[in-house]
DNA sequence: CATACTTTGATCGCGGATCGAACAAAGTCC
DNA sequence: GGACTTTGTTCGATCCGCGATCAAAGTATG
């Protein structure tokens, strides 16, 4: 119930006063179009001129807008030009995998400006997780210039799912060790900056949505093939939880219900096909069909399979046919269901490109009932393997726009004196 | 791209001037609370009195609210207590099946008032559809004493997805005759009310969810078995429609790739499993091994079958158990998906209660993977056969009560002189 | 090059919405 | 019966956003 250290549940609907909501609005906008004069904020919303005027006058001084220079003229006076100052704050994204960490440190525009990973037993040993988190999160945040830019949030990217309205809870059956508590509450009490706290998978989404391939998409899915299969949904441009937290499961959407188990007790389970447990299986059962294939020679790897597949290898290129057909039983299943304007795969499979979305985009067309549900675009990911750290960071500043005050308590906390 | 006719579109956003924002919250609060005080509204919702009291003040003369006796006293004045009046303005719900037409007159608390259906060729003829349905209309609207209560709007219910974006657009597939337009502007035309118009699963959801087994719950999912198998999905109190408003089609999710052909154009998809005529099949094809059935003697029907079951007939008995088992795959993938805190099922195999809820339920448990998404609760429908043409009517209630100006609009015109 | 028109941005007064303080009305508790 | 409570109203005060107006700084045109 006390929910204090995270502030993931989304508060700033009808609690406070809510002084200038146009305020809130042309911030937004600004960062949007990162340099726009006043007259065209006026226009494009349909505000007047001296209000506007106002507002700006009143964002200014935080730092986070300045005036550089004049733009062209439309037939009268030049237009000052207003820009959002990506610099003015810095986010920590953090990135927590079954046996890694990594953290990012980014601008207001999604770049990273500092970048520490390491391989972690992060599933046995939730004390030194938390430990070495510390360490890198000091690292990146001392690669600042004079700590002139304050933090104005850390985002969290945990392995398991998170219930939004229970954040610190930890699924005991994905993570037993940590007994149940993230104890992440050390972060906000070290840096002082609110923390938000999402699922892996989701975060991939929140971030190909914002700076990837679902740049401008409001309404897509994010499917994550690589050891295990998941899946992130962006609606109306923001991250779909589900009652429970837990919406996204698409790596266990039953494909065969004859199949064979899956670690999760069910049966002919999605990751039990297109896994890459699953792909190296499968090789070895088919080598001998293939003797001339390169992995009948040596012991196979996913990245073997890959390489092989994109080198053109019959006996990878079967495999991949393979999972791009069961891969698209379950997009077209989550299409039907759930109607995204695009679906981007990610995780380690999405190399293939052509060689995987050929095929699934077949599979998905023979299988999609409705003419508009088959438009939806199926792409790969564009962003890298910072891609779930960058949307932890993303998260806050999602936050951050909706509900300015978190730009500015974190300003204050510096211009004090 | 022109939206004359339909209202579906959210316009309602940041495009006019909002006189009293907090008119609207006040207003929607003592529909919600039906009897409630100045005072009390006050408090819930942090407003100060003596603006609760302003407000109330403009909310008296339009007739919405009543002021109906005192209440209790908590230790000093008794407070006045202010009532809903649900009888202020009525709704036309109007359902349009395959082969049947509904329109329910509703008050504003879902409550039907007057009540036509018939069954006629939907599908072959849209011009006698749209002729019966104006008729239907009137004879629902003339039992109303007196004209007195003004119409604020019909809410229509169609039988194939429908585009939010472009409400008007019929799907060819689903009713070719119908020469992909609704053709429904007659409806407004002819009674000057804004009109809104959803698939007909959407608004079975909304419908329990305002006023049947989905009552308080944000997100829900509600599936309904009958002819067909579809969906609706409440996400968040509104209905999830998807990026090209064909979300809920969990009918054609493929439960077995190795099974029967569908109708559209797919194999092994649920509707293939459990709709009316697999079932009737199914008894068919059993009929042999249960010689002392009630189905082995005459032709099974549908209902016949699920008058059997009820009764405890082996052979319907083991007809339920399979459709509850494939039925449990889609719903079990469903819930993966898309996490909703319930399932309600509707539909006529919703009839049969425990003796399909029973292994529905195991099925589920046994296919979820995470502990939090079993515990979704599955019930069924509580509402009758009319709860789409009350859906209907709902999706305008809804829509008056996030922007009051359409019962504004509905008043005035009654009250001008 | 002077003049007319356009566009931008700032200033000022107005109106609407909400709040807080003060007050009257109506009850409860001792 | 008197002190305290709660409700509902009234009355400024404040804040936000708007339109009108004006100065500044351009462009188009003769």
């Amino acid at each position: 119930m006390t929910n204090e250290t995270f502030a993931n549940i989304d508060s700033g609907r009808g609690d406070g006063a809510r002084p200038r909501p146009l305020a809130e609005t042309v911030l937004r906008l600004i960062w949007r179009e990162s340099e726009i004069s006043r007259a065209e904020i006026a226009r494009s919303h349909g505000i007047a001129r001296s209000t506007v005027s106002e507002i700006v006058g009143t964002l200014l001084p935080t730092g986070l807008v300045a005036e550089v220079g004049v733009g062209p003229s439309g037939g009268g006076r030049r237009p000052i030009v207003l820009q959002f100052q990506d610099h003015a704050c810095v986010i920590l994204g953090v990135e927590i995998g079954a046996t890694h960490l990594a953290v990012a440190l980014t601008d207001l525009r999604g770049r990273v400006l500092a970048w520490e990973h390491r391989n972690h037993a992060v599933r046995s040993d939730p004390d030194g997780t938390r430990a070495l988190l510390v360490e890198l999160c000091d690292a990146c945040l001392a690669t600042r210039p004079h700590g002139a830019q304050p933090l104005i949030g850390i985002g969290v990217a945990f392995p398991s799912p998170v219930d939004p309205h229970h954040p610190d809870q930890v699924s005991d059956l994905v993570l037993p060790a940590w007994q149940g508590r993230t104890g992440l509450e050390i972060l906000r009490q070290r840096y002082g900056a609110p923390l938000m706290l999402d699922n892996d998978a989701n975060l991939g989404a929140l971030a190909e949505g914002w700076w990837g391939a679902g740049r401008g998409v409001d309404d897509f899915a994010y499917v994550k093939v690589a050891t295990g299969v998941g899946s992130g949904h962006v609606i109306g441009g923001k991250i779909y939880r589900g009652a429970t937290g837990v919406a996204g499961e698409i790596g266990h959407l039953a494909i065969d219900p004859h199949g064979g188990p899956c670690v999760c007790g069910l049966r002919g389970c999605l990751a039990t096909l297109v896994g890459a447990p699953a792909l190296v299986a499968r090789a070895l059962a088919l080598r001998s069909e293939y003797p001339q294939s390169v992995l009948a020679r040596a012991e196979p790897s996913i990245e073997s399979i890959e390489d092989a597949a994109l080198a053109g290898d019959a006996l990878a290129l079967q495999i991949a046919r393979e999972a791009a057909e069961n891969l698209g039983i379950a997009v077209a299943g989550m299409l039907n269901l759930m109607n995204p304007a695009l679906v981007i795969l990610g995780g380690g499979l999405a190399r293939l490109g052509d060689v995987l979305l050929e095929p699934l985009r077949e599979t998905v067309r023979r299988r999609t009932l409705v003419s508009s549900v088959a438009v939806s675009e199926i792409r790969t990911s564009e962003l890298g393997p910072q891609s779930i750290a960058v949307g932890a960071a993303t998260l806050i500043l999602q936050a951050a726009l909706a509900d300015s005050s978190l730009f500015h308590s974190a300003l204050s906390s510096v211009e004090a004196p």
